[in-house]
DNA sequence: TCGATACATCGAAATATTTCGATAAATCGA
DNA sequence: TCGATTTATCGAAATATTTCGATGTATCGA
C-alpha cells in the first residue's frame, strides 16, 4: 500500500520532470502533429539546440517511458507511449476526487 | 497563434515543474485526502523538511496556480485550483490526438 | 504593549539540470 | 573497406533547484 504509493509518487515525479522543459514539450507536440511518428533527425531540425542537447532531451522522455524508441538501422523513430501518458493523466485526475 | 502556443508551453512547463518534486506531489495528495482544505501547519507536520523548505514548496505550487492560498489571520488555508489542473490535464490529453 | 505563533524571506551550501564541443559507436553506401 | 551519416556519451561550464539556519513580518492572546 505504502510501497505502491512510493512507486506512484516516484513515477509521477519522473514524468513531471520529463514534461518540465519547453523543448521536451515541443517534441511531444511535434510528435502529435506528425501523427505519432517522429524521427530523431527531425527533432534536431526543429529544436534550436546542439545535437547532444537534443539527444539528452530525448533520453529524458525515453527514460520516463513517455517515448518508445524504435531503431531502424542508423535512424531512430519515436512513438508516444500513450499508456504511460494516460496513466499519468489518470493519477493527476485522481487528485481532484 | 504562435504566441498562444508560447503561453501554453510556458504554462505547461511551469506546472510540470511544480509537479516534479515528490514533496509537492505529497502536498497535493494530502490536499485530496483532506477534501481540498489543507493548512500550512499541516504540511509542516507531514513533510520531513524544515519550515523554510515547506514554504518554498508551497510557493512553487501557488506560483504555478495549482494552489489557491486563503489567508485567515496568521494561518493560511490552501485549496486546489481545479481549473488549472484540469486545463493542464486537457493540454496533455491533446497530445494523444 | 509584549511575548508567542505562523509564515516568508535571505543568504549560502549542496545537488541537479541544461548545454555544448569533442569524440565514440554503429550503420550505411559506394 | 572506407568515408559519410546518425545517434550516444563524456567532460566541463553555466544555470537552476533544493535545503536549511537565521532572521523578518504580521497577527494573535494575555
Amino acid at each position: 500500500m505504502v510501497y505502491l504509493w512510493i512507486v506512484n509518487i516516484k513515477k509521477i515525479e519522473k514524468i513531471s520532470k520529463a514534461l518540465s522543459d519547453a523543448n521536451r514539450i515541443a517534441i511531444l507536440d511535434q510528435l502529435r502533429k506528425k501523427k505519432n511518428c517522429l524521427y530523431c533527425s527531425e527533432v534536431n531540425e526543429f529544436l534550436d539546440l546542439a545535437q547532444p542537447s537534443v539527444s539528452h532531451h530525448l533520453k529524458q522522455l525515453v527514460d520516463a517511458e513517455l517515448l518508445i524508441p524504435e531503431k531502424e538501422g542508423r535512424i531512430i523513430r519515436y512513438r508516444l507511449n500513450e499508456k504511460v501518458l494516460n496513466d499519468y493523466i489518470a493519477n493527476l485526475t485522481r487528485l481532484t476526487d
